[in-house]
DNA sequence: TATGAATGAGGCTTCATTCAT
DNA sequence: CATGAATGAAGCCTCATTCAT
């Protein structure tokens, strides 16, 4: 028998695809509802499978959450990593950073929102999952920012330039909350300005000083 | 089973006193779990009162959490303001805000998980509770900000300022984050750390070039 | 201090006032809402006492519900029973208890509703209170019926007038019913309507004989 | 504890059979407490099944209610009306009438129960279905008197015939509350006694004249 | 493999009823 | 006498999870 919903209920797809169908269903919902107000039985219909099926292929609803937070936290800090490698100095790699995080995000609501909001609740299997996600994100930003202190007079060590990453991290977002309720900015624009008040400050702005790419 | 949790339940004390037991036995077990996962009989039980009392006082799950949620962030938006007011020109004016910041943090961990994991759950009642605090703390800072500008020669405006005070506090929320890894910090220090991010900027600071307070 | 609500809550009431007042507001209320629906709260509210004092005066919500019953039956039987003695003959009888019926509930449709409506709830205690009254209808009537038999060449015994009367009874029930969706008519009218199809029988009414009242 | 109840609680029945499980065990239960005092717990005691099976095949217990009453309505009007289009003239029509009312009431207690006792409920869904079930009833019986009159000099006209047929509706309902508490009648002899009532009046029968069945 | 059918457990909410002042 | 404060008990409903086919 064929469901209804569009999708044809395709039968015997190899394991891997059906994980990816049913980890698109469960982070779709999840970012609608929360973890807690998701049901699997909404899930599974997104998905378009069964019940049992959704427990045989990912587990507990934990674990199927563990499971998004994991895919969507890998994806995220990749496209960041790969683009950070591309740049040339520190500056550059930060702005190349920045711009990738808000292009993600734009294409890839549902994902971020899992990440940046419903992971946030507290409970034993998450917070474990969610603090890696938030240290390989700060240390990869950490690395860069101590990159580029390097030749300097005295450059910054770990315990200065992780918590600048982290709350770098959190301004960052925090402006996605602002741009979500302000979407008539490109995410370029969105990028410039955050690299702006990281890289110069409050102060310098207000003098006027201002950062652009040269590319 | 017996009720043990040290504080005696005290019996037919006068409306007011319970209220304030009771919201204070909510953000504790809301911030502890989440809204979702929160359960009225775990709160009524920290309270030390039977459901009905707490329903009685302060109706259903969903109202009780908007008046945690509002109790929580007017004391903070108040203890900013009044500690913005007393700053003299606006760099220390944003001092004196980020030291009451975190040592209202600090002492106040609770109430802060609520106002800043837990109230970012779907749902109609909630949503706009959460926005309406984070709205008054965002103008608050881009007043700030936007005085600091005023004798420039481009002041900035709203446009402008907004993003930037959004950036600050979602930078601030993500300092608390590290905080609570590395308690061994004063919170002194963490206000000091994140008035230089934002005053300075990241160039200024590889150079050598930091805020201190006067006074 | 004193209600807020129009009413003052006035004090040291001799008890026979008090309980009318308690037992106006519970026929009130238990009709607007009906027996289960009805809470204890809201009679207490209406009444203007405290729920303390309505336990103290009426006892539990079962026997307040039962006082109702019986003192709206009582009220209505004896209006009926009243006018019927006034008549001189059955058919006059019939007529004036008719009217009466009809003209009570038009006055006190709340006390009706309770009788009428909200009775039919099983459960223990109230049958018997509802099928007393309704037998005491049922025999006013069927003493009625038996009189104008008795003249007659084969007199009814009560296994016939009992039936009879019952049915009489519900059928003004229901026209009472009917009454209520189509307010224009007035009680005389309804009562001439019940008079000829009880005392006419349908095959005298298609061929156009009909009762009238000399009065 | 045990169920013991006579049905095997048996297992992974079709869908179709579990519903009409689920409604007689629903309107067994409405009747013996009435619409508030039934629960759900008990329903789906008495149906054998658990209260998660009861909600997903049948819904809230609002909903589950009005499927008890749109069922037990509709078997009765339908048997009543197939008897009323076998008979050959008016009074045999409501002859026939009458005598499927009483024989189906007499075989379906808990459903007439439901139907004429516990629907008097309060709220929206309920007196939406109660009076439509009423008004089919009665334009049944209506349509009927109605064409009793077409041939005579006066025929008689919506407003005539609707009440008479309410209150006709309205007899018979209390002539059956009056059968169960003489229950040594049979059904014929009950259809009887209501068909002479109706049909003559009390002033033919006083005279001695009365209707009987030719067949 | 795949699923319709099934349930234990638990959460929110309200109510009749009674203390203690 | 009068009441604000308090609660045990119970009802509706939903969900994560698993059989039995």
């Amino acid at each position: 028998m064929v469901q209804d919903n569009g999708r044809p209920r395709s039968r015997r797809l190899p394991r891997a695809v059906r994980e990816r169908q049913i980890l698109d269903a469960a982070v779709e919902v999840f970012a609608a509802h929360g973890f807690h107000a998701a049901s699997m039985d909404e899930i599974s219909e997104v998905a378009g499978i069964s019940k049992p099926m959704l427990y045989a292929y990912l587990g507990t609803k934990d674990e199927l959450f563990v499971a998004c937070i994991r895919r969507e936290a890998a994806r995220l800090i990749e496209a960041i990593g790969t683009a950070v490698e591309a740049g040339l100095n520190p500056a550059e790699q930060l702005w190349r950073g920045l711009r990738v995080f808000f292009e993600y995000v734009q294409e890839n609501q549902a994902g971020w929102s899992v990440l940046h909001r419903q992971a946030n609740v507290q409970g034993d299997p998450f917070v474990s999952e969610l603090s890696e996600w938030r240290e390989r994100a700060t240390s990869l930003i950490a690395a860069l920012l101590a990159r580029a202190t390097e030749g300097s007079a005295q450059p910054m060590q770990a315990e200065q330039t992780e918590p600048f990453a982290a709350a770098l991290v959190g301004a960052g977002e925090a402006l996605v909350e602002w741009w979500f309720e302000h979407p008539e900015h490109a995410a370029d624009g969105m990028a410039m300005r955050l690299m702006n008040m990281v890289w110069m400050g409050f102060s310098d702005l207000v003098e006027g000083r201002s950062w652009t790419p040269k590319s």
